[in-house]
DNA sequence: TAACTCATGTAAGTGGTTACATGATTTG
DNA sequence: CAAATCATGTAACCACTTACATGAGTTA
């Protein structure tokens, strides 16, 4: 059996709602999914061989310029099921931005409190970002997009968090006796 | 030069704080880096060594039972306040979880529901994990601890906003007509 | 003295990134 | 017909995980 991998449930996920080639799933990829699972389209050609080894997907069609288009099998319906409802998601996010404030002592209180008040701006400009996708999509057009705004509205909370904990954070930094 | 990555700045912070052997580190890790940035015995043993081989570290003591204390040296102290503070973090964290709830449509509305739930469940046990830590530690003991103080903040008010977003999400797969 | 903890390492395998390579078809 | 886009692949390298291996010192 192939191992868990959640690049590869991305792809069954995605074919089980629309077939498509490794072209046009690099582009959902680099769409919906970019600041959730990003992906490199030399992993994908590479998972895709995999995957249609394995009978999860097969070609049901062909295209212009070798385009191979793939669906999903009832065996990778079953495989995405179970990673679905049975496996653990991963708990820990590593977080690279966050690991830097752990260190943080060890520059002078101004220049920890630019990195804070960065912080905040990036997560502003993000939030801004997800928000104008928000506006900007027919978020009732099918099954995938509905559930899609779910995710969607997680990042919005999420970098919503994040912009108030940075501008607290910086201004602990302002009153911080040493 | 040695590239980009946050293990090894992760070792460098600690180390400039507290000269430590690998084992020691490997309990930092365990204990405050674990919810930020998880590393194994294998990857640490092997990076201090590479680390003292570019001379961004020194063994400074030795112990009974092989035992290694590591310093950070000058070079290292300038290769980590450049990553601190030149570098920019990556901004994409990876989510299982959430790539998940883009795919929720393939299973009953019931099952989906359930998943949303579960999520809501797990963030507030988390929750309460961190709380935990934080109300059993002396967080003015040091500066490292005064800035770990602040990434646990971060981390409570994101599982926090995390509970709200799966029980709306939850909430939501209720109400959906289909 | 047996069991436990401290302590350091190696090896094999996988997932992911970057760079390179090639060519067919469409568009201006 | 040149440039852009569609389309698929390979190769090398790096970060990380899992499993294995070994032995010294401490504690019950």
């Amino acid at each position: 059996m192939l191992p868990d991998m959640s690049l590869r449930h991305g792809l069954l996920g995605l074919l089980a709602h629309f077939p498509s080639s490794g072209y046009d799933l690099k582009r959902w990829f680099d769409g919906s999914l970019a600041f959730v699972w990003p992906a490199t389209q030399s992993q994908l050609y590479g998972e895709l061989g995999r995957l249609e080894d394995a009978g999860l997907i097969e070609v049901t069609d062909t295209g212009p310029r070798r385009r191979k288009v793939y669906d999903i099998t009832e065996d990778g319906r079953t495989e995405l099921r179970r990673w679905l409802l049975d496996e653990e998601p991963e708990r820990v996010k590593r977080n690279d931005s966050l690991l830097r404030v752990f260190f943080l002592g060890l520059v002078t209180p101004a220049e920890a409190r630019r990195y804070l008040e960065r912080e905040a701006e990036l997560s502003r400009s993000h939030h801004e970002r997800l928000q104008q996708v928000a506006d900007s999509t027919d978020w009732d057009k099918n099954d995938f997009n509905r559930f899609a705004r779910l995710a969607l509205e997680s990042g919005l909370r999420s970098t919503e968090t994040n912009v108030g904990w940075a501008e607290w954070a910086a201004e602990q930094t302002r009153s911080r006796r040493r």
